[in-house]
DNA sequence: TTGATTTATCTCTAATTTGAGATAATAGTA
DNA sequence: TACTATTATCTCAAATTAGAGATAAATCAA
């Protein structure tokens, strides 16, 4: 045990940095709850449902936005690959680049499941009302714009 | 592409999910970053963290506040016992407990390297303000309580 | 006491993710 | 054109995490 004196500002920042990530923990554990009741793992998910609403995208574009690295996109596009929800086109300008494109399949897999995904997160978010969301959006993106990484 | 309306709810709902997800994400590059400049990955840090400002804790609870399995607590904990930073006690009264306890070479180092890691997390969290602080911190608060999960 | 159940930790395997190169293609410049 | 640097993807090994049992100890009821 230690105890060590801090001062207001510093004991707000942990705490806000302590529920900030076990308010998300808890939605995402839902979110997550949701998305396995369907077969995938979030970051499957995350893939395909990007491929799903923004069309077309190369590995790396995919990496970006889910925010994994390049190397993970490979493995997790070779299993939705497997499943056959999704497939390979090669950028006919660029031939370094190769696109991931959602296949007829996994289109009508989302066209399922969408829809009850979005009522579920909307379920989860339930415990603040439409003023309060907005305000909570509006404080994390202040907080978000503000880090350096 | 697909286009599908939702109702003005659920959009809310998604965007606040998005919103979270990535200011969080933002906040824990940056925290991860400071801990990582002191030679820990982000897990490691939090159960020497917690066996520092909290005391000795068997191994489960340490798996139940890190929100880790246990398996892989054996694991974080056979590495920071070969740092010198942790070491195993079993427990008198119960033969089935094992306490993790940080040395006295792990608790120096904490003193060296925590005052500054607080200081990096009051850093990251300075885009809000005091007030605004206490705002997030009520929200999410609130919506970490009514989850189910 | 015995036997069944629960609890705590660990072992082992599989799944996931990252990071360091390897490979191939493109772009820029002399 | 030839050389260099950059870019995009992939391969491979290592690190991390979870999950399914194994083991040992404790608890509870008959």
């Amino acid at each position: 045990m230690t105890t060590i004196e801090w001062n207001q500002e510093q004991a707000l920042a942990l705490k806000l940095f302590v529920v900030m990530t076990r308010s998300l923990e808890s939605v995402k554990r839902n979110v997550e709850h949701d998305i396995r009741s369907h077969g995938l793992n979030p970051t499957e998910f995350a893939v395909i449902e990007l491929l799903y609403n923004k069309g077309d995208q190369p590995v790396q574009k995919i990496g970006e936005k889910v925010l994994i690295a390049s190397s993970s996109i490979t493995y997790v596009v070779d299993k939705l690959e497997k499943r056959g929800y999704t497939q390979r086109k090669p950028c006919p300008n660029d031939r370094r680049i190769t696109f991931v494109s959602i296949t007829e399949e996994g289109r009508s897999f989302m066209d399922e499941i969408f829809p009850s995904h979005v009522e579920a997160i909307e379920s989860i978010m339930e415990g603040l009302d439409s003023e309060e969301k907005e305000q909570a959006i509006d404080l994390l993106k202040k907080l978000g714009k503000s880090t350096k990484l």
